[in-house]
DNA sequence: AGAAATTCATTTGCATACAAACGATATTTC
DNA sequence: GAAATATCGTTTGTATGCAAATGAATTTCT
């Protein structure tokens, strides 16, 4: 017999931990963050750099796994502090290309070892076995 | 010899992989959701019922994971819709005492199966090992 | 070639989420 | 009992994040 009164509990719950997991992560981030980026302005950046390709707006928010409208507002915040410049695609007249600047890589590299350490401090409590079973699930949960 | 072009992978990164995990969550969750909760909401609507002694805007709040200024607006949407409701403190006068309400209650029951729902629906591609293994992950992560 | 559908960037509106500051009230400290 | 400290709820500002709509440009279909 199960307790109906246990029957759904909170603190159980796949979103419910999703959400606290990542909530205690971005705060470790922030204390480490020297540079100051946001996690998705620096995922959002080091994908422009690591990308093989020009990239449009919209491409290289959806290889960050965000729509449009939030992209828009994470790179308006990276031009402003010129991380990256934009071109006009000849090609297509709707797109912009976007580029990062010496700026956008030289803070790449200075706040690297700030992420590298923020990743670390979320993973701390897990031995390296559980670490890698925790990524594991997670990519099989996206 | 490690390339140094591969030291640091954003897709392996566990900040990347939580945030992209939630936002898959959510979005499941919204699609199954008939009472126009959304996670936030649901969460302290629940939580709220389950206590088992009366709480204080800012107490329920961080039982949810929440500070004080999302808080404030979560329970203001509550509120609005008839779903809590809230009385003065008698000996602190700074504080509301919250109350789920009839309406509340009866909307809770209503859209847990949803909410059962999205929490399979976000698990599924697991085995049933897999998914314990993962909560209990994520419990030790918080 | 022309119509239909898609894509690009943008805008608006809403909902978390945190930091920092605020006045009002309680509590602690001395 | 007065001063320092803490807590309660609130407000403002900034940053994701999604839905839905828009106009401009491109692609696809027939």
């Amino acid at each position: 017999m199960t307790d109906p009164n246990e029957s759904y509990v909170l603190d159980e719950q796949v979103g419910f931990l999703l959400r606290l997991a990542y909530q205690r992560h971005m705060a470790l981030f922030m204390e480490r963050m020297t540079g100051g980026l946001t996690p998705t302005q620096f995922s959002t950046l080091y994908r422009l750099r690591e990308a093989s390709e020009p990239l449009s707006q919209n491409a290289l928010g959806r290889l960050v796994g965000m729509d449009a409208a939030t992209t828009k507002g994470v790179v308006s915040r990276l031009l402003a502090r010129d991380l990256i410049h934009v071109e006009k695609d000849g090609e297509d007249r709707r797109r912009y290309t976007l580029f990062i600047t010496d700026t956008g890589c030289r803070l790449l590299d200075a706040v690297l070892p700030d992420v590298i350490g923020s990743s670390e401090a979320t993973l701390a409590r897990l031995t390296s076995t559980e670490r890698d079973q925790l990524l594991q699930l997670l990519k099989r949960l996206i």
